[in-house]
DNA sequence: CTGAAAGCGCTTACAG
DNA sequence: CTGAAAGCGCTTACAG
């Protein structure tokens, strides 16, 4: 019996009835006499029989498998998602396949998303080139004869699919608020490699956040970095090295909690004490936060709660666009600003 | 055209040839006329016509998907692992889906393990309770039946699979001589929820440290916890409100990272100074650790690398078992003990 | 309550 | 070089 496992016919032949009949027993549909259900279970015990998910998607259509397609699971935010989403899925029976981003634009037909056939696919959408926009509407068309689909993340408001996204431009401008409460006017935005013309991105929060607190935006408290602690700590640097000491910020937001540690080290290296020399607000509240000095303060984004949604939206089939759920976690990262 | 997708059928029809010419110039495979080639191709290109992967399971019993199971996605070790055995298994045209390790004792007929007719699976393997080792064994042999298995991770050296496994007890062994080098001879051992008969394990090589050295084993310093941060700081919180200060250890190994981020709160909260009063050995070197405060000292595990090679070893058909790499990080965390 | 038969969308010998 | 046919392991009307 080494690598082999019986097949319907096995198990069909050993009880003595037809395959329809272990069929139904197997599903627990239709009408079988408790003597034969029982016969027929027996030998499939016996055998140790799993019928062929395969086989039965072949027929039925449904695979009970989903797909999901996320940035880079290296980021524990994502893992956390991920996380949500698959322990929702097996709720209802279901399993996530984890495809990465370099899927949507794969040559290999043997990996294709489109080949496999899922009952439908959830898309973690991050801030995209134009470019990059473009070529994720192309794909998701094509995707979207095979099977249903579902957007999470920071999805522009011009996407037409069902979708829960982050208000990032309401966060930013809760975020700007909040330093300012604790005296801070210089205040730093680190984070976004690329602009996109959505109006809820995070850009547009942090501005409109300047202004209703009437304090200037200065372009030199604008930094651009992709989202790893390294690219922080090098953005941050620069950030200090082009101003005079007077004029450094006295707090930054960071794109996400990587950005915040790079962040973190690079203050450290030029002498200044956190948090009385620059508060630094995180975003994504990863495990690490607690643990690192000072504590990061950071915006919980309830990632597990996202991606259990994303599946129970999936599996609706309701076309609506909702927001995902955030909150303020306060540690030790932001401190009323006292002067330097 | 809507949530549809074209067949063979009707490839075959559009392009005038048979399914079976169809087939071939989708695989490449046969031969087949430069001109019906591009006929058929163009016909494919236009229906945006991609070969369902589950039909194609059905009949070559190949489905170029491979399972992996993993203790809990959350702790980013794992994610490392999962990572690079995608990216090794995207390579060689194989879909990793990856199953919790709750899947083993699933009831779920839909989805079982079993039902999916997977290339192959690995299974991570961690210290387990003498029943869960049953209990794993038991559903390993099960599955065996249906596809080729390996092991990776803490992998008793008892079982009988294809493993790649962490010389545990060689690593805690080094773990403690190098503490020793650094003048500390009371040296904790924070970690390991079960015990296990296979001599490879974390404790056997951290008595058999403390012994080279001519140290004394002290049960005290001795303490057990899961691996999380909140089990390490209440381990450590614990182990010292039960000796008197003077007993204190001056050093501990910690099961992993977030044990260790844990074990530094609970020393902070105690008054002690890090790294001066109490040296901290991480494992795992999580990209947290260099943005600690003290910089944790680590062991990379390597874990992409783990996750390649598990996958090329699965693929590969041999049956041998192999040691996994690994390497001190060292950074600031640990430190010459000079009296406290 | 039970079974014979068609069909799901492909691949693969086997003929030609 | 090309195609008719069988078969992969199931489910699902349709009869009885």
């Amino acid at each position: 019996m080494s690598t082999s496992g019986s097949t319907i016919y096995d198990i069909a032949a050993e009880a003595g009835v037809s395959i329809t009949t272990v069929s139904r027993v197997l599903r627990g549909s239709g009408a079988v006499s408790a003597a034969t259900k029982k016969k027929v279970e027996a030998v499939i015990a016996r055998h140790n029989y799993h019928p062929s998910a395969i086989a039965q998607g072949m027929t039925s259509k449904k695979t009970y498998t989903l797909g999901m397609i996320l940035p880079k699971l290296l980021n524990p935010n994502y893992a956390m998602i991920f996380t949500g989403a698959n322990d929702e899925a097996r709720r209802s029976g279901h399993l996530i396949s984890l495809f990465p981003w370099s899927s949507l634009s794969d040559e290999r037909p043997a990996l294709s998303l489109a080949n496999r056939r899922m009952d439908g696919l959830i898309v973690c959408v991050e801030y995209l080139s134009p470019e990059g926009n473009e070529r994720l509407l192309e794909t998701l068309k094509e995707l979207r004869q095979y099977m249903r689909i579902v957007l999470i993340g920071c999805v522009p408001s011009y996407y037409s699919y069902p979708t829960i996204s982050y208000p990032m431009a309401e966060i930013m401008r809760k975020s700007v608020s909040y330093l300012v409460g604790l005296g801070h006017e210089k205040i730093a935005f680190i984070g976004g490699t690329e602009e996109d013309r959505d109006e809820q991105r995070r850009d547009v929060g942090y501005t409109q956040g300047l202004q209703e607190a009437h304090l200037p935006c200065t372009a030199s408290y604008r930094a651009f970095c992709k989202g790893t602690a390294e690219a922080g700590e090098a953005a941050l640097e620069e950030m200090l090295s082009s101003l005079l000491p007077a004029y450094w910020p006295t707090a930054v937001i960071a794109l996400n909690d990587l950005v915040a540690m790079g962040c973190m080290n690079a203050a450290r290296k030029r002498g200044l004490k956190l948090p009385e020399d620059l508060s630094i607000l995180g975003c994504d509240n990863l495990f690490c936060a607690p643990y690192l000095s000072p504590a990061l303060t950071s915006i919980d984004t309830r990632q597990q709660e996202l991606g259990a949604d994303a599946v129970r939206l999936l599996l609706s089939g309701e076309e609506k666009r909702m927001d995902a759920g955030w909150e303020f976690v306060y540690r030790e990262s932001c401190a009323r600003y006292a002067g330097r």
